[in-house]
RNA sequence: GGAGAGGUGGCUGAGUGGCUUAAAGCGACGGUUUGCUAAACCGUUGUACGGGCUAAUACCUGUACCGGGGGUUCGAAUCCCCCCCUCUCCGCCA
């Protein structure tokens, strides 16, 4: 691992400057069709006095640098230009008059120098903060809306099974089963928590190893990860700034406990040029994820839909910086997550999601609900993004092409399999008229064989 | 947690205040030679942000960068302060 330069966050890139500059009016759509505020008036305006401040700044430090080594020669006797003085016949109080004088301006210099780094730092701070600020393009395929209502399906696979019974719910299914135990997850650890016991626990872990024995049979690299990382993970990811709230934040190490895998294995290759022939990088995680819905109160509080801790195999592409190429991924990751689904035999459909709804930082996004009965609705199991190359410049994350450039790469993620939400169509789906369970035929090798679920006697 | 040693270009490694635009070597790339390979010889060599000229990420040019930040000085890789990281040993622990 090379050392890291720079290491501060949050790193000031986003888009490229140059590019903003260039595309005004598509940044400036994209702040609209994605809802956000961003001054973009005011962006350009203080880029083009940074410019200033940095012409006049490097101009006079050259200057400066002249004359400083102009000094260093009239103070050493030892220097060849001091020697060839005295033998035109300099006398060494001329020359210490000069060097004087020309100590003097270097002063004055420096003073002009110090007030325009001070303009600079300030001008920088607001750079940075109104850069942190500009949105992703987003792709012309994405639909335009203002937020959930405005996502469009794309495909709906498998047909919602029809009951001939009344049925029940994953909460009445599991604590009926002694499966799934949400008094006790409460008590140990408050609101939002759970606990799996016994088949529950087997058939979390099941899901878990279906999805991981798939994503690796597509070529990915299974990948153990940390899970508590470095605050400028967050950053480099695009968590932060903005998403502090939706995080455990360890203040005392300034690390955050990871909402996704995502984060430790986009970041994993942070400061690092790749050569070109290592793309595209396929990894693959399983790890817990944090969250702690700050701001839900209230929402999706019944059950296991929306909790404070779960499982999920992730997979990560890092490709090169090419939109047809990130294209081809994006649908290549959304494949394997269906493929997984279409194992479990779940019904579900997949939803371009719209401007509105998608995020600062993404081009292109769709999510995958898979049905469930409960809730009567399509729920979300799944959210496939691609960046372009949004988080691989906060990451410094770059690769030398065959041309011998440093470009850098483009980053996507999909959701292989989280679990236990996805337990909630599993539970529900196949439950029988006597409250047992099913097992989907895929997990049986997972679980010792184990056909049915069973409350136990 | 305690003690010590260190962080210099892709790598190794010189460099304790100014003719240092960071030596030298390795590697990589280009060229010459060569039946091919190898060897030899010659040349080139990073990143970022600007400016000029542009079809250009080509070329010319400025500044900054020797772990990060601050300080001393006309001038800092070099001196001072703070921080981070790595390594070694000890302790504690899963």
């Amino acid at each position: 691992m090379p050392g890291r330069k720079n290491a501060y966050y949050p790193r000031p890139i986003m888009l490229d400057i140059k590019y903003i500059r260039e595309n005004t009016e598509a940044v400036r759509k994209a702040i609209r069709d994605k809802g956000l505020s961003c001054d973009l008036d005011r962006l350009l305006a203080v880029d083009d006095r940074r410019r200033q401040i940095q012409q006049e700044a490097d101009g006079l430090r050259g200057r400066s640098n002249e004359l400083s080594s102009q000094v260093g020669l009239y103070k050493n006797p030892k220097s060849k230009w001091y020697q060839e003085a005295i033998a035109k016949g300099m006398s060494p109080e001329a020359i210490k008059a000069e060097g004087d004088a020309l100590q003097a301006e270097s002063a004055s210099i420096k003073q002009r120098i110090k007030e325009l780094e001070d303009e600079e730092r300030a001008t920088a701070e607001e750079f940075r903060a109104l850069m942190l600020t500009v949105p992703q393009v987003p792709s012309a395929k994405t639909p335009i809306g203002r937020d959930a209502s405005g996502n469009v399906e794309v495909r709906r696979v498998g047909e919602p099974r029809k009951f001939d019974f009344e049925p029940k719910d994953h909460v009445q299914l599991g604590t009926a089963l002694g499966i799934l135990d949400i008094e006790r997850g409460v008590k140990l650890a408050g609101t939002r928590n759970y606990l799996l016991r016994g088949a529950g626990s087997l058939l979390h872990h099941a899901v878990l190893r279906l999805a991981m024995d798939t994503i690796i049979g597509r070529g990915f690299e299974p990948v153990t990860v940390p899970i508590l990382v470095r605050d400028e993970m967050m950053y480099g990811t695009g968590y932060y700034p903005g998403g502090e709230e939706q995080a455990y934040r360890c203040e005392r190490d300034e690390k955050s406990l990871v909402g996704t895998a995502e984060v430790s294995l986009t970041a994993m290759y942070g400061d690092e040029i790749l050569d070109e022939d290592m793309l595209p990088v396929k990894l693959a995680a399983v790890s817990t994820c944090f969250r702690r819905e700050a701001g839900a109160a209230g929402k999706d509080t019944y059950g296991i839909y929306r909790i404070h801790y779960f499982d999920k195999v992730e997979q990560v592409v890092l490709c090169r910086a090419d939109e047809a190429e990130s294209e081809k991924y994006h649908h290549e990751i959304i494949a394997n997550a269906e493929a997984v689904l279409q194992a479990l035999e779940l019904p579900y459909r997949v939803m371009a999601v719209c401007t509105g709804d998608m995020g600062q930082g993404k081009v292109e996004m769709y999510d995958i609900e898979t049905w469930m009965p409960s809730r009567g609705d399509y729920g979300e199991t799944h959210s496939a993004s691609r960046f372009g190359e949004f988080q691989a410049r906060r990451l410094n994350l770059r690769y030398k092409g065959a041309d011998k450039k440093t470009r850098f790469c483009h980053t996507l993620n999909n959701t292989v399999i989280a679990s236990p939400r996805i337990l909630i169509p599993i539970l529900e789906l196949y439950q029988n008229v006597d409250g047992s369970v099913t097992v989907p035929k895929a997990l049986r090798a997972y679980m010792s064989g184990m056909e049915r679920i069973e409350a136990r006697g």
